[in-house]
DNA sequence: GTGAAAGCGCTAACAC
DNA sequence: GTGTTAGCGCTTTCAC
C-alpha cells in the first residue's frame, strides 16, 4: 500500500477534457459567470459529477474567491456564541459559502494569529465575535477583507457591526431587581481599561448601563462593582468579593450567564441560598440558564438572529465591497426565572 | 477613500528584493530548509520583519504545506470538546501550525462538507473528533491528508486514533452505583444502528460496557436502556421514558454530562429529587458537572490529554506519512459528587 | 459564446 | 550555498 503518494486530485483540466470544452468554460460554469451557454453548463455539470470534481479553494484563492468565511470566536465554552454560530450557518445554508472557525481566546495576540491565518487562507470574509483587538487592527483587517464585527458597538466606515443594545439589557435587569424591592444591587463586570474598548465592548457598556440605571432608580449610592472577567472563575471571585462587603448586596447582576454560574457557586459555598439570601441575574440566556435546577433570570440576546444578521451583512459586503457600512442593533428582552425574588425583610 | 482596492500584499518577491537575495533563499529561510547560511537567515529575517511579510497559506498550499491543521468537532455546545481543543492548542503552541475549526453537527453530510472544505484549503492534517462518517469516508480522507480520529475506537492502518476506554468508564459507573446498593440502574444512550459505528463509537461502547458491567454484577435482568441522543433534549426525553416504567429505576447512568442535565431536569419536573429519589451519573466531567448546584457524579476523560495526544500524533504523521498507525487509549476515572447516593429503603 | 495563454505566490528541481 | 525557472489549479484578460 503506497500511502506516501495520495491519488492526484481531479482538476479543472480533467473536467475540461472530459467535457470537451476549455478550462475557461468550466471556470465560468463553476462561478455562474456570464458567457457560457446552457448547453455548456449542462455538459460541464455532467463532467463534474462524473469525475467527482471539487474546486480547490487554495488555488482559487490565488486569483478569485475561496467561498470560505472565517468566524472568530473568543471562547468556545460560552454557549451564547454557539447560538450566534447557528444563526450564521443557518443564513449561509444553500449558499456556496463554507464556514471555518478560529478561536481568539479573548486576547489580542491570539486574535491576531487567528485572523492572520484567515487572511493567509484568502477567506472571502470574516466575522469577528466580540473581538478585543485594537481599532487599528480591526481597520487593518477590514482594509484587506470584508468584515463584520459582532457584539462590539463599533461605528466604522470600513466594516459592519451587529450588536445587542447592552445599555437597555442592563437597564432591564436593574429595573427588574429594583422593582422587586432591591436596593443593594451589585454588578460583576469584565475588567476593561482600554479606552476604545471601554466605549465599544459589551461588557463595558453593560457596566455603564448598570450605573446609569442605578442612577435612574435613585440608587446611585448603592452602585457596587466587582471587576473580574467574564468566566465562571471570574463570577466566583467576584461574588466572593461582594460577599465580603461590610454590608452584603441583596442582589447580584452578573454580566454573563457563565459569570452568574460562578457567582452562584460562591454563594452556595458561603452557606447562603439563591434567591432567599441573594438574587442573581445573568446575561445571554444560554441553555444553562434555562436548565431547571438553575433557572437563571437573565437577558435574552437572540444569538441566532445576531448571527444571521452578521452573515447576511457579510455576504452583501462581499458582493459589494464599496457599500456604506451598516450598524444593526437588536433589542434584548428579560427572561425572569427563579434566581431572583424580593429581598428578605430586614 | 478607495476601499475597493485593498493594498497589494507583500510577497516573497518583495522580501527577496529587499534583502537582495533570491526567492529561493527566502523560501528556504521560511521553511528552515537546508541550504541557507546563517548570514542569509539574518538578512532575510530582517527584511521579513521590516516589510511585515507573511507567507500566503493559499499559495503555499499549491506546492507545499500550509502549516494549518483542521479540527472537526461535532458539537460546540458540549464543553468536553473544548477541553480536547485546549489540549490540541497547548500541544501546538510554539510550533508553526495554526488551527482552524469546523463543525460536523453529528451528521455525515455536514461532516463531509466541512472535511471537504479542509481538504480544499489544503490543510496539512486534520483531527476529527468523534466523527460519525462511514469508514469508507474516513479512509478516503486519510488517503488524502494525515488524519487523527479522536474518541472513536477505530483501528485503521491509514490513520491514528486516540480514545478513552469507554468500556472501563461505563464499568466504573455501574460499579459505583451497584456498590451503593442500587439494582435498578438504567442507562440513557445515544441511539446507534450503523454496524461500524456500533463497534467504534463511544456512545455504543458505553452502552455495551453498561450491559457487560450489569452482567458482571449479577444485574443482567435489570438492564434498561432508553435510546435517545447525546443532547440535553435527549436526556430529558430518555429520563421521561424511564420514569414512566411500571417500576422506576433508582439510578440513571447518562452517557454524557449533557444528557444528565436533561435527565435531572425531567426528574425535577416529575417532582422527584436527586439523589434522594433517583441517583444520576454522567460522563465527561465537564465544567458543568463540577458546578456546585449540580455537583454531578461523572467519569473524567482528561480531554486536554486526549487533545494533546491527538495533536502530537498528527504532527508526527505529517512529518512521516509512512509510519505505522498508532492507537492511544487513555483510562478514565470516576469523580463522585452529590448526584449519587444509596437508594432509599423500600 | 468560446478558448488560448498569462499569471496569482509559492516551492522544488536543477544549474551554477 | 545560492539563484533560475517551471509549474501547482485556478481565474482573467483578450483574441477569435
Amino acid at each position: 500500500m503506497d500511502r506516501s503518494a495520495p491519488p492526484r486530485r481531479v482538476t479543472i483540466v480533467d473536467v475540461a477534457r472530459h467535457a470537451n470544452v476549455s478550462t475557461t468554460t468550466v471556470s465560468k460554469v463553476l462561478r455562474n459567470a456570464y458567457g457560457a451557454s446552457p448547453a455548456m453548463h449542462q455538459k460541464v455539470r455532467k463532467a463534474i459529477a462524473e469525475l467527482g470534481y471539487r474546486p480547490h479553494a487554495a488555488a482559487r484563492g490565488m486569483r478569485g474567491q475561496t467561498y470560505t468565511i472565517g468566524v472568530m470566536l473568543p471562547d468556545i465554552r460560552n454557549p451564547f456564541f454557539a447560538d450566534i454560530l447557528d444563526g450564521v450557518n443557518e443564513q449561509l445554508t444553500d449558499t456556496e459559502y463554507q464556514v471555518l472557525l478560529g478561536r481568539g481566546y479573548n486576547g489580542e495576540a491570539a486574535e491576531e494569529r487567528v485572523t492572520d491565518t484567515m487572511l493567509d487562507h484568502q477567506m472571502d470574509g470574516v466575522i469577528l465575535i466580540a473581538p478585543v483587538s485594537s481599532r487599528a487592527r480591526l481597520d487593518h483587517i477590514a482594509a484587506t477583507v470584508p468584515m463584520v464585527v459582532v457584539g462590539r458597538h463599533a461605528r466604522s466606515a470600513a466594516y459592519d457591526s451587529v450588536a445587542d443594545n447592552d445599555t437597555a439589557g442592563a437597564a432591564l435587569v436593574v429595573e427588574h431587581l429594583a422593582g422587586l424591592g432591591h436596593r443593594r444591587i451589585a454588578h460583576i463586570e469584565h475588567h476593561e481599561t482600554d479606552r476604545d474598548r471601554l466605549a465599544e465592548m459589551p461588557n463595558a457598556i453593560r457596566a455603564q448601563g448598570y450605573r446609569q440605571a442605578m442612577h435612574a432608580h435613585g440608587l446611585a449610592d448603592e452602585v457596587d462593582i466587582a471587576s473580574t472577567t467574564y468566566t465562571q472563575q471570574g463570577g466566583y471571585l467576584g461574588a466572593r468579593q461582594l460577599l465580603a462587603r461590610p454590608v452584603r448586596p441583596t442582589a447580584i447582576f452578573a454580566g454573563a450567564d457563565i459569570v452568574a454560574m460562578g457567582a452562584i457557586q460562591a454563594i452556595a459555598e458561603a452557606g447562603l441560598s439563591v434567591p432567599d439570601d441573594i438574587s442573581v441575574a445573568g446575561y445571554d440566556n444560554t441553555m444553562f440558564a434555562a436548565f431547571d435546577p438553575i433557572s437563571l433570570t437573565t437577558v435574552d440576546q437572540a444569538g441566532r438572529q445576531i448571527g444571521a444578521n452578521a452573515a447576511q451583512l457579510l455576504v452583501s459586503r462581499i458582493v459589494d465591497r464599496g457599500r456604506r457600512s451598516t450598524q444593526v442593533t437588536l433589542s434584548p428582552t428579560l427572561v425572569v426565572r427563579r434566581t431572583t425574588a424580593a429581598p428578605r425583610e430586614e
